[in-house]
DNA sequence: GAGCACTGC
């Protein structure tokens, strides 16, 4: 096999506005290589991988020198001298690889290599979006290069770094590389950079790239940077670093036939549920991949197929199908399910959100059906909500879609719209840091020491707009003074791993004498999917049960009743040392996370830790605080009271007074705003007012982690708010 | 009466 490599630089030569087209000039070899890529992760991210931490040298180098065999056959690898050609003579080399080249493992070797050659004394970080595309990849790449992880080769993510003083090859999530620039400014350990799977314009990955610009035309004009991307969206990354060439790596993947829909129907459920029918009619064996927006399409396609696939698979002789869920809300043995093989005469059909676009990869999928539709959260800065919505898919998302049928062989795509509404997509998915909310970002570009943030080194500038609105927020959050430069409130606010609102509400705990209660808090609300939805007939009787165990919670809300929940796991299970299985039973009685709780207590821990070195200047008994003020919560009105309002300091904005009719009115805007379904006080229509720490609308302006108020707490708060600001404007 | 996907010294 020969990959094609093209040399990029001539795309602006040459006077061509787009790179120069790949041209496949030899049929691809069709054959099933296993190799990491960095989109297969369906290891668990919670054990971490499985390593003898002694294996010795002489099995290491064995093991090493075994996968050199398949690494030699890998497109990448065969075009070694060339690519390296690049990499070494420019600054900045942009790399565009495609599914199954290699890129992640082999060019971070090369370099590495390199590196030892030209007796180069600093190191090597490769960029991951995701925790366990950063893990696995450097498992794999130490195996490969015969060292243990944390040797030559290590990872660092949140709760997990495995680097030594001797790692010289270190893969990171791009948020850890941003944490390393916000202390270590010019990223002086490092002489090359590597951003991986750029394409998919995460917000740091975004930032990042913006920092990498200002430092190569700044203090560190030797920094090497290498861009790694999938197809398209070269020319972009390229522009960005002043013309930077452009390099081809064909990869390893399966033709897959695309199939449009003639006359497509509004209702998606039903088309793709008639799609799936006739692929198990007349297609061979091979599992379906279905893509649907939501979980609420999903869980109806899943009741629906399970049901006609029984009686058509008795009627005809057609294979039975079996229908399975996947989406990020579903616990982690109900997503765990979609990757059992099905015995027999039977055909796997997983139907899914985007999950399984970039996050998840199920092997056996023969066949992709794709709804062309998404559900995209758009952050409105003006109104200062989020927005649920459901969106086409751009042309890029469609691609990667389809992708998911040709990873193991030959596979088909049925697209459930036309061709000519393919061709009307937009060609990228637009990118997330055009439509989130930037106060975080814009807080850590003011921490580095970024004066003018609006004519900062974007890859993509979020607008004038959102980055005024971002301002504003921190301004009113008391990170930043009258002259837009960060305070020391700003300076804590910004090394807190928290969003600016949950710092600011950490900072005013640590006033208040009520930290620790605060972090249990805040530790649940930065935990995903915590509280996961019950099944509809088993609703009420969840909710029942939360009801009983959480008193005070009835009363005040959801962030009280996420403290009492927390307590029960940590002082009655955790603590008193009950099994696993117990605690497990537990979760699963109240519907809430497992592996989520275990995830509450590495963040408190990290949030304790953080919290004793940064308060103790302000208060230097807060350590020992921490530690002895670290107990269940009782049902005491003003210690409940003192604790809504350190979160009322952040989260004033996110206020709703209740009115004569029961309903609730925003304090900003007086617009109506409702009450979850999900929260414990959506029955509760008498409070004097809200307080929530999210706002989405999606049918409807709903707040979501919803606490009862006094109004004169909101009171007390606005004009104490506003004397700390007068304050720090004198200071 | 309802929940796209990621991530942090």
């Amino acid at each position: 096999m020969k990959a094609n490599l093209q040399k990029g630089k001539r795309a602006r030569e040459e006077g061509s506005k787009r790179p120069h087209p790949f041209m496949r000039t030899q049929k691809r070899e069709r054959k099933v290589i296993k190799f990491p890529e960095s989109n297969d992760q369906n290891q668990d991210d919670e054990e971490g991988p499985i390593i003898d931490k002694h294996i010795d040298k002489y099995r290491l180098r064995e093991k090493a020198s075994q996968l050199l065999k398949t690494r030699s056959t890998l497109p990448v690898y065969q075009n070694k001298n060339e690519i390296m050609k690049y990499l070494t003579t420019n600054p900045v080399t942009i790399l565009i690889g495609e599914t199954g080249s290699g890129k992640s493992t082999q060019i971070p070797q090369f370099l590495l290599d390199w590196l030892v050659k030209e007796r180069k004394h600093g190191s090597i970080a490769v960029t991951q979006p995701r925790r366990v595309a950063a893990i696995n990849l450097a498992t794999r790449v130490a195996q490969e290069h015969g060292c243990n992880i944390g040797d030559t080769v290590g990872y660092s993510v949140r709760f997990d770094n495995t680097t030594s003083t001797r790692t010289r090859l270190k893969y990171l999530t791009d948020g850890m590389l941003l944490r390393e620039l916000m202390m270590n400014r010019e990223l002086k350990e490092y002489n090359v950079v590597v951003i991986d799977e750029a394409h998919e314009r995460t917000v740091l990955t975004d930032l990042i790239l913006g920092f990498l610009k200002s430092l190569i035309n700044g203090p560190r004009p030797d920094l090497k940077i290498v861009v790694m991307s999938a197809t398209l969206q070269a020319e972009k990354f390229s522009q960005f670093f002043d013309d930077a060439p452009i390099l081809f790596v064909e990869g390893r993947k399966f033709d897959v036939t695309q199939y449009y829909l003639k006359a497509p129907s509004d209702d998606i459920v039903d088309s793709i549920i008639r799609c799936c029918v006739q692929i198990n009619q007349g297609e061979e064996m091979g599992d379906i991949l279905c893509f649907l927006p939501g979980q609420e399409e999903i869980d109806k396609a899943v009741v629906i197929l399970n049901k006609i696939s029984e009686i058509i698979s008795k009627e005809t002789k057609v294979p039975l199908m079996i229908a399975y869920p996947l989406y990020a809300a579903l616990s982690p043995s109900q997503q765990a399910l979609v990757f059992s093989q099905v015995k027999g005469f039977k055909r796997k059909v997983v139907f899914s959100t985007n999950i399984a676009e970039t996050s998840v990869t199920i092997s056996g999928v023969k066949f992709v059906v794709d709804s062309g539709l998404r559900k995209v959260k758009v952050w409105r800065h003006q109104l200062g909500l989020a927005t649920l919505l459901t969106v086409p898919i751009s042309q890029a998302s469609a691609m990667q879609r389809s992708g998911r049928a040709g990873r193991e062989s030959e596979g088909k795509s049925f697209r459930l719209y036309r061709e000519n509404d393919y061709k009307q997509l937009p060609l990228e998915t637009e990118p997330e840091i055009a439509r989130s909310d930037v106060t975080s970002p814009v807080l850590m570009l003011k921490r580095y020491g970024i004066q003018d943030i609006v004519n900062w080194t974007w890859f993509e500038n979020p607008g004038r707009d959102a980055l005024i609105m971002g301002l504003q927020e921190l301004y009113q959050l008391g990170a930043l003074n009258d002259s837009g430069r960060i305070t020391n409130r700003g300076e804590q606010m910004a090394l807190l791993p928290i969003q600016p609102h949950m710092s600011s509400v950490l900072i005013k705990a640590s006033e208040s004498g009520c930290l620790s209660a605060v972090i249990d808090i805040v530790s649940c609300l930065s935990v995903e999917n915590l509280l996961l939805n019950p099944q509809p007939e088993e609703r009420d009787e969840v909710n029942e049960r939360r009801f009983t165990l959480c008193n005070a919670g009835k009363k005040y809300g959801d962030l009280v009743m996420m403290k009492e929940l927390f307590d029960i796991y940590f002082y009655d299970l955790e603590k008193s040392s009950t099994s696993a299985t117990e605690r497990h039973d537990w979760c699963k009685e109240l519907c809430v996370s497992y592996r989520g709780f275990k995830n509450v207590l590495k963040v408190r821990e990290q949030l304790m830790m953080y919290c004793k070195r940064l308060f103790s200047k302000n208060d230097p008994n807060i350590g020992y605080d921490l530690n002895e003020s670290s107990r269940k919560i009782g049902e005491d009105c003003d210690e409940l009271a003192a604790i809504l309002k350190c979160f009322l300091t952040g989260f004033t904005k996110n206020t709703a007074i209740g009115m004569p009719d029961r309903s609730y009115r925003t304090v900003s805007t007086g617009e109506t705003i409702s009450v979850h379904p999900s929260s414990m006080l959506f029955l509760n229509k008498n409070c004097p007012g809200i307080m929530y720490t999210e706002y989405v609308f999606t049918t409807k302006g709903y707040a979501r982690n919803v606490s009862r108020i006094e109004l004169s707490w909101l009171q007390e708060v606005v004009t104490n708010g506003t004397a700390v600001a007068k304050q720090k404007v004198s200071g």
